[in-house]
DNA sequence: GTAATGTACATGAAAAATCATATATATTGT
DNA sequence: ACAATATATATGATTTTTCATGTACATTAC
């Protein structure tokens, strides 16, 4: 039918369905008094716990000063705390709370279930070939993120 | 290895995928002087021109009044321009000036190979699928959008 | 040990994006 | 025709995000 520039664009193809689930996602977040940011800075901590500050921003996808903000705004209200490294005192490394956790448990079962419902409009085979396609593609943001990985997390 | 929660979440996988990919590009458009938000205009409005304002709200993937102030500044830029319809006098369709085509042509041509450049880390049949998967989950948000479609640019 | 350089996080001003709402025009129902 | 309702875009205040840079601590090289 068309053919335009766009329909067949890889990155426009991704931001369009990043967008559109994203959206109906976050509807539910907000729905909960949950903004998106909080909830992609809450799941992060909740995969994995007390990783530094600029490590979380890389795997949340955000800058480092919005984060710092973002941290701090969830440290004022519990749902995340602070501590200092002993190794490195530059560094501060971020915990979810267990006020965090109640907080976000329930919005990950709503997630799966969307996610779910995502799903449901593609054959079995296309799903297993999107998320196969998708992992093979997530490694060109692992490579910049190496030297981050290397000490994510407070070992004390 | 990690049996994270994010690493197997959709909805997390497409963002992954559609910022990282999305930034690479976005350094080589901010290298030629353009924002990635009016790159979004211009290339809608290079596969659609007249579009009305609100349809091209939804196809770029902003808020109507983002995209008012976004079409002002592009207008002030002598990049597109404004035309009331006559149908409808509320309504206003946006054309690309020669002067977008102009600075917009280029950067296809750069588009296309970094799209390339992200393809080649995936087989033959791993892209086939990816495109034919990511324009049935296009699909979805072509729903959200039958009342635009009916009536997208100006008919004179 | 010390200077030079690099890294982690914080901060504040500036820019961009959102939200609620205004205005103008269209459409519908009576 | 008229009132009521709906739609398209614009506007301004508020909130969010970015950008440039500051401060503190670490690391490297001499």
């Amino acid at each position: 039918m068309s053919e335009k520039f766009i329909d067949n664009y890889l990155l426009f193809q991704l931001a369009l369905a990043s967008h559109t689930f994203s959206e109906e996602f976050y509807d539910q977040l907000r729905a909960a008094g949950v903004s998106p940011p909080k909830w992609r800075i809450l799941i992060n901590l909740m995969d994995c716990p007390g990783m530094y500050l600029t490590a979380l921003a890389k795997y949340a996808l955000y800058e480092q000063s919005r984060v710092t903000k973002l941290v701090d705004q969830l440290v004022g209200e519990k749902l995340v705390e602070k501590r200092a490294s002993q190794q490195d005192r530059r560094r501060v490394s971020i915990h979810i709370t267990d006020k965090g956790l109640a907080l976000v448990k329930p919005l990950i079962v709503q997630a799966q279930i969307h996610e779910a419902s995502v799903l449901a409009g593609l054959t079995q085979t296309d799903r297993k070939h999107l998320k196969s396609i998708l992992r093979k593609l997530a490694k060109r943001h692992a490579e910049d993120m190496q030297v981050v990985n290397l000490k994510l997390v407070d070992t004390v």
